[in-house]
RNA sequence: GGCCCUGUAGCCCAAUUGGCAGAGGCACGCGACUUAAAAUCGCGCCAGUGUGGGUUCGAGUCCCACCAGGGCCA
């Protein structure tokens, strides 16, 4: 049943819609609607799948996908359908060249919009959702949108959340093996571990003999190792369940008391505030569910190889993800602590090549080893200081001011490449989530150390020699600029004199000791030097590190997927038995967040007020408590476009069947949004995805094969003298000056929305103009990839052509058909076969604005004639019919065809048709046009150029030059180059 | 500060990927029809491609620098 009916839509008997028919003009309300009637009753757009009857196994399939909606309260502006339409013309100009095509919508529902909108108006989530639900399915639906709506989903729908709670257990239960590389059932791992094939390092790393040197995590036999049977049960289960890639943890994660809820460090904005609603963030250690998506880093970003998709967006994905490649130091403790006399600290490093440099080092305040090194005479100092830093935010912490603060913890510790004595320090501008959470401080190379290791006098080591103009435009006043040896003099001898750090590349200095030697080598070089001795010596490794930090999946709210976990008192977990999914969201009248003001109020989740007969579950006797965090927004959208593909099947998430045609090799044939989502949506989808795939349950690597961003619709915004937006609709217009009210208003320029007072609804245009011109108009505003401005005036264009168009078709007077059997014209059909060309070049380039202007061309052609020829019209209207699909439909039945024009096939050019017999070529004299001349297609080079020298034009230009060089470019032009 | 994208008639956009800068639309002007207006039809109007260099027989297209607008990351 489509979202439509269930909302309690009944379609009006076709013989009641209002008609202008007697007037016999394009009366596109009525046909609009008969026909959007008429495809709805007949199915026209069912998607069959493989065992379907009628289902055709020869053609091609072609998966095309929108980016699902969220059900917002406000409905559909006109920005909102430009990619809907564009998907839908490929739709149909994809089942029109012989294609099974897939081309579904849902709604993304849960989530905080549809939570909000809830809260403000004081109604349930669920009532708001599908009442917003029913008005965009109105809005699409008129649009004449060729979905199969069969198939439409919603992502709080327990017959799809359902098997979101399933993905998650299935994460749950795997863990990713480093040495295959891929997610693998968590019970593989707990088989290996009884047989005794890994032992249990200090750490609760996995070790093995098998597996020296393969990888670092499950390198040598390490001292202290112990056996899988010497664990206690408890310790089994705790190590088990640190491998898993969900799992609970104590982290530190954005707490947005404003909200109630945590966000991902994705829904953080630079400025420290929430992505929804502008609340203030702050860092707070919490216990949550995460995801192991840093399992995923490498073949995330590796696999951004095996799709098409704009390379800004694998940028950022790219970034996102963060891969650097550096080493990883180990300095021991110059006076190892009482407790632990063979401590190191750790610390990663981009630039190996600096480590001579390094002068001192320091933690991060909540570094764990800052308790065991501070001396006690620094002790109180090092607390007051901790305590300091605890109130200050990330963003705080890492904005690039001079003024740096810091403590000396009393500790020491040995440059391991010199032995050189190197005090400790806790500074805030490192933090504990990035790297391990201490540095080695290089301050002639690095802004931050530089302006620290001046503060508080540290030394200043160059290791590096800069460039000269560099040197040049850093040297402190008195420093002769142009003498280069005496700049480096100075240099080398007062680095901390020169007003900035250089963090560039260049030759070593002052890099020696007894066994290697960094002097005189460029960068690249001394890093791998470095990178040996270290390995060589057992300091160190090269290494890569990632960015990207595990996602955070628990939100403190009401609407959103329950998580499929149980609490035992005693503090263990246990999954909810997968036959007993869905684990249902509990009715509550009581579904708000417990927002505050204070940051340190406590976060307590709606689900906590449940009634306990959802709250508690006894399972063999023992009373569970449900998980009582719900999953975050993205959960839904992470795998829908699976369950698009066999979207009521109750016994898996999607078909095998059904999954191996509709994905094929390469997963969705095109996906259609905006760039907005490049690094949550796409990242999350990717990860759930590969997971998917290493446990077998989709085929292939990746989901989305092609992806292409469409641009935003911006539109005029107006603002007052106080700088507030007026509404953009009421703002006149004389003598190029605007005025609100009759008070002047200054022109903007921005996205449409309700921000900017400057939305425009799709069903004003419908009314006013009809779908099939809305459709048109927006796919001629321009490419579809770039952003374009919305300009209500320019509609009139193409609603002239659809008009004419009709009068083309249509005796306005008689409504007599003017199509006739008549012989085509020579000219008219050079110009069909052309236009069919240009057409279906610009449809495969998705250049929908280019086959407008071809097709609007054509039309104008047959403005002058009388009636038009039945060949003429038999191939114009299917290459019109996916972008304006009604009148195409209504002249199509007009001139006696039977079924859909959608179902029609696309129209082929005959190329003997574009070849003409003669050409006329531009000629050159360099470079400079002088004149044309005409000649057969046949004519070879010669022939050609000897009828450009015959021009009397260019003949004027040539005399009395020598001909150096002719230049024929066939069916292009002629160049003669004289001198 | 780094990276990415975009600059073509008054406006939105084309330009076969290095080959005559103009397809289409808007706006504007004139004419036809009309008592008149709208609609419709016909005709017309306008830039040398943000700026400055370079490569080339030839540059809107490729390279370098700068300017302006937009985006992403610091």
């Amino acid at each position: 049943m489509s979202a439509l009916r269930a909302a309690g839509f009944v379609p009006v008997p076709v013989s009641e819609y209002p008609s202008r028919i007697m007037s016999h003009t394009y009366d596109y309300t009525g046909i609009e609607a008969r026909w959007q009637d008429v495809w709805e009753q007949r199915s026209t757009f069912r998607a069959l799948n493989p065992g379907d009857e009628g289902f055709d196994a020869e053609k091609p399939k072609f998966y095309v996908l929108d980016m699902f909606p969220y059900p917002s309260g406000v409905g559909l502006h006109v920005g909102h359908p430009l990619g809907y339409i564009a998907t839908d013309i490929v739709a149909r100009y994809k089942r029109m060249t012989g294609h099974n095509v897939l081309h579904p919508m849902g709604y993304d529902s849960f989530g905080l919009p549809a939570e909000q909108f809830a809260v403000e108006h004081g109604v349930h989530p669920k009532i708001t959702t599908d009442k917003n639900i029913a008005n965009m399915t109105r809005q699409l639906k008129r649009l004449g949108l060729s979905y199969d709506w069969d198939r439409c989903l919603e992502t709080t729908d327990p017959g799809y959340y359902k098997w979101t709670q399933w993905i998650f257990l299935q994460l749950y239960k795997s863990w990713f093996n480093p040495v295959s590389r891929k997610a693998e059932p968590i019970s593989e791992l707990l088989q290996a571990l009884e047989a005794g094939d890994y032992d249990i390092g200090p750490d609760g790393e996995l070790v093995s003999d098998a597996l020296d040197g393969v990888m670092d995590t499950l390198g040598g036999v390490e001292p202290g190792a112990r056996k899988w049977t010497e664990l206690a049960p408890d310790q089994q289960a705790r190590l088990l369940d640190e491998y898993r890639l969900a799992y609970l943890a104590e982290v530190p994660v954005n707490w947005c008391p404003a909200l109630g809820t945590v966000l991902a460090n994705e829904e953080v904005t630079n400025e420290g505030k929430s992505d929804r609603g502008n609340h203030p963030v702050y860092k707070r250690p919490m216990k949550q569910w995460m995801l192991r998506i840093t399992a995923y880093c490498e073949r995330l970003a590796d696999d951004l190889r095996l799709v098409d998709w704009p390379e800004p967006i694998k940028l950022m994905q790219r970034n996102w993800i963060g891969r650097s490649e550096g080493a990883e130091v180990h300095f021991p403790l110059a006076f190892g602590s009482a407790e632990s006399p063979d401590e190191v600290i750790t610390v990663f490093t981009t630039r190996p090549d600096t480590l001579f440099g390094a002068t001192y080092m320091v933690l991060a305040p909540e570094h764990p080893l800052v308790e065991s090194i501070t001396t006690d005479e620094q002790r109180q100092a090092v607390k007051d200081y901790q305590a300091l830093a605890a109130a200050r935010s990330d963003i705080d912490r890492q904005a690039e001011v001079k003024e740096k603060t810091g403590e000396f913890t009393g500790a020491y510790a040995l440059n391991p490449v010199d032995n050189d004595k190197i005090p400790i320090l806790i500074a805030d501008y490192v933090m504990m989530g990035y790297g391990t959470g201490a540095i080695m401080a290089v301050p002639a190379h690095d802004q931050r150390d530089s302006d620290f290791a001046k503060q508080f006098g540290l030394p200043i080591k160059p290791v590096v020699l800069p460039t000269q103009d560099w040197l040049k435009h850093h040297a402190p006043d008195g420093c002769d600029k142009e003498d280069t040896h005496d700049l480096m003099a100075h240099y080398v001898a007062a680095p901390k004199t020169f007003d900035a750090a250089y963090g560039g590349t260049g030759a070593g200095i002052n890099s020696e000791n007894g066994e290697v030697s960094l002097n005189g080598l460029p960068t690249p070089d001394a890093k791998s030097a470095m990178n040996e001795w270290l390995a060589r010596r057992g300091f160190g490794k090269s290494t890569v590190q990632y960015k990207l930090r595990d996602w955070l999946f628990s939100r403190q709210r009401y609407w959103g997927e329950p998580f499929p976990i149980l609490h035992a008192p005693d503090g263990h977990i246990i999954p909810v038995p997968e036959e007993d999914l869905p684990v249902a969201l509990p009715e509550m009248d009581d579904f708000k967040p417990s927002a505050s003001d204070d940051p340190n109020a406590p976060p307590q989740t709606p689900l906590s007020r449940a009634p306990d007969s959802w709250k508690t579950v006894e399972v063999n006797g023992v009373k569970y408590t449900r998980e009582l965090n719900t999953m975050p927004q993205w959960a839904g959208s992470c795998w829908y476009y699976l369950r698009y593909l066999d979207a009521g099947n109750d016994e898996r998430f999607v078909g095998k069947e059904a999954e191996q045609y509709w994905m094929g090799d390469n997963g969705t044939d095109l996906y259609v949004g905006g760039a907005e989502h490049a690094v949550l949506h796409l990242l999350y989808s990717r990860f759930w995805h590969k997971a998917l795939h290493d446990l077998g349950h989709v085929g292939t690597p990746e989901p989305f094969g092609r992806l292409f961003n469409q641009g935003y619709i911006q539109a005029y915004a107006y603002t007052d003298q106080r700088g507030v937006y007026v509404d953009a609709e009421k703002v006149q217009e004389s003598d190029g000056a605007f005025t609100f009210g009759g008070e002047p208003v200054s022109r903007e320029f921005g996205k449409m929305g309700k921000s900017l007072k400057n939305a425009v609804g799709p069903d004003d245009v419908c009314e006013r103009y009809g779908c099939d011109t809305l459709r048109l108009y927006e796919m001629y505003l321009g490419p579809l990839d770039q952003s374009k401005v919305w300009n209500t005036r320019d509609i009139v264009g193409v609603h002239r052509f659809l008009q004419r168009l009709w009068r083309n078709f249509v005796d306005e007077e008689s409504g007599e058909l003017l199509v006739t059997s008549d012989r085509t014209e020579e000219p008219l059909k050079r110009k069909l076969h052309k236009t069919i060309k240009r057409v279906t070049d610009a449809m495969d380039a998705m250049a929908f604005n280019v086959a407008i202007a071809a097709m609007i061309e054509l039309n104008n052609e047959l403005v002058g004639l009388k009636t038009i020829p039945r060949e003429v019209a038999e191939n114009m209207l299917p290459l019109l019919a996916p972008s304006a699909p009604h009148i195409c439909e209504e002249l199509w039945k007009r001139m006696g065809h039977d079924g859909s024009i959608s179902t029609t096939n696309w129209p082929t050019h005959d190329p003997a048709m574009l070849i003409e017999d003669t050409i006329e070529y531009p000629v050159q004299v360099n470079g400079k046009l002088r004149g044309k001349v005409t000649v057969p297609t046949d004519a070879d080079d010669a022939a050609i150029e000897a009828a450009a020298r015959e021009d009397e034009n260019v003949a004027e230009h040539m005399a009395g030059k020598s001909v150096r060089k002719v230049i024929v470019v066939p069916k292009r032009l002629i160049n003669i180059v004289v001198g």
